[in-house]
RNA sequence: GGAGGGAUGGGAGAGCGGCUAAAUCCAUCAGACUGUAAAUCUGACGCCCUCAGGGCUACGCAGGUUCGAAUCCUGCUCCCUCCA
């Protein structure tokens, strides 16, 4: 293994770090040479990774580089407990198989960042499949409801007078018994997580193993710019979004996430970094419309938002994609938003002649009403949105926007609704 | 075992007999503007129709009271809190 260099360390214990307890024995141990066992788990429920989870595993790989080992926990047992970081929400079980199909849909997923060759996952079942009662009861012995209750979570809850389950109880004494499963020597999580991690370093120093280190990651703020990125918000990037969504939803973000964003997935070195914070600071332009224009000195002039988002929309797309695909979003995006022409791939609908929106037609098109057309092209979802979006003039026919709902519609015409829903219109 | 609180539109959350297709906020969509699908402002936001109007469905489920119910009553189902 390398000899680490402070610059590396900084790296690493520093950029896109929240707390490592403690954080003088894990640079100790990262010096020492040896390959250290990384956990972290994950939950077969919900296999949707997005840029969020991102963050961390980006951690994780730079650690995978320097040649430490990861295990991955496939949490088939804890999934049946729900989430105890929040929303309470009883789930169901999954079965063996539904297990088994979204960790493999994880995995593909989470190779996109992490190194397979060092990686290992493991399923809870190969030990907790074995687990009798008189098991559950040691393992619940070592700890006290009152420690549990100060839990950020449990205690907000427990104030506010809102459920707590016992089953969530368990859930850090679960996820806590991985890591004395696999004698983990450090574990990784969102800084939500920092309870049952400590919970795993407590029972197994109990149970007479060496206590893991554990390494929390900041949270990612959604493209709501100010709730953690969670599926459930529906604020999330998803890594398999399609390269389009995926470069547009992040040239849709709040302009004050950007430097965020670059710092905890990205590599832009630290300086460059800071030159961003600085650019989007609290006296920033975007901040103040004011003096919105950049002053224009060399090398600085790529520093306004828009540009900053360009560059993390093509980065990030080039990662999860591939850098062709992440140019061709790109200008796409550009072609469609900021000179407003037509996207590449517009979906084609025929329109056959009992179409109830075909009122009447010839060789070269019909007449159309567009409450029946709209719908047809899958540009509104009932007649009702259609006269809505027409009476708000967000219909487009070849360019032109009609002024009723009966209207001359030719073939090949483009339809267009607001400015990202097209449709071509084809004889069928 | 006992006492109490609750179930409303995608989410949160008002309403507590007619003025309620249901306040407000968020999300969403559109228009304007722009540096972008940012920000801001404006508007829309159940479905259907021969559409400046009309109709139908909707406030956990099933009944009931009433000219009229999301609102009152009864029974169910589900959820939550507290006491023991």
């Amino acid at each position: 293994m390398p000899t680490l260099d402070q610059q590396t360390i900084d790296r690493i214990t520093k950029r896109g770090v929240a707390q490592i307890i403690p954080e003088d024995e894990f640079i100790r141990r990262l010096q020492e040479g040896r390959p250290l066992r990384l956990k972290m788990g994950f939950d077969p429920s919900r296999p949707d990774l997005h840029l969020g989870h991102v963050v961390g595993l980006r951690k994780l790989r730079q650690l995978q580089d320097l040649g430490h080992e990861l295990i991955l926990i496939v949490g088939d047992w804890t999934a049946q407990i729900g989430d105890p970081s929040g929303a309470s929400e009883t789930r169901t079980m999954l079965s063996a198989e539904d297990v088994r199909e979204n960790a493999e849909t994880y995995m593909r997923q989470f190779f996109k960042v992490m190194d397979p060759n060092r990686t290992r996952a493991v399923y809870q079942s190969e030990w907790f499949g074995k687990f009798t009662l008189s098991d559950v009861i040691r393992l619940t012995s070592h700890f006290t409801v009152n420690q549990f209750l100060h839990r950020d979570d449990f205690a907000q809850r427990y104030a506010g007078q809102r459920p707590i389950a016992v089953t969530e109880m368990l859930y850090p004494l679960l996820q806590a018994y991985d890591s004395v499963a696999i004698e983990a020597d450090v574990e990784f999580g969102g800084t939500d997580q920092l309870f049952n991690l400590l919970v795993g370093r407590e029972l197994q120093e109990k149970v007479g193993q060496r206590p893991q280190l554990v390494f929390t990651m900041p949270i990612l703020p959604g493209t709501d710019g100010v709730r953690k990125m969670s599926k459930s918000l529906d604020n999330y990037i998803a890594i398999e979004d399609t390269p389009r969504d995926m470069f547009g939803k992040i040239m849709s973000l709040p302009d004050d996430l950007i430097p965020v964003y670059f710092e905890l997935l990205t590599d832009v070195p630290d300086d460059e970094l800071d030159a961003i914070r600085a650019a989007m600071g609290p006296t920033s332009p975007s901040a103040n419309p004011a003096s919105s224009v950049i002053p224009a000195k060399a090398g600085i002039s790529s520093l306004n938002p828009m540009d900053l988002k360009k560059r993390l929309g093509e980065e990030l797309t080039a990662v999860f994609h591939s850098p062709g695909a992440a140019t061709a979003a790109r200008e796409e995006f550009e072609r469609v938003f900021q000179r407003r022409e037509t996207p590449e791939d517009i979906p084609e609908v025929a329109v056959g002649p009992t179409s109830p929106a075909v009122v009447s037609r010839d060789a070269d098109g019909f007449d159309a009403d567009l409450s029946h057309l709209l719908p047809a092209l899958n540009l509104a979802a009932s007649r009702s949105e259609a006269r809505r979006l027409l009476q708000q003039n967000a219909v487009q026919i070849d360019g032109e926007r009609p002024d009723g709902e009966r209207v001359r519609v030719p073939y090949g015409a483009l339809v267009r609704v607001g400015s990202r829903r097209f449709a071509r219109v084809v004889r069928g």
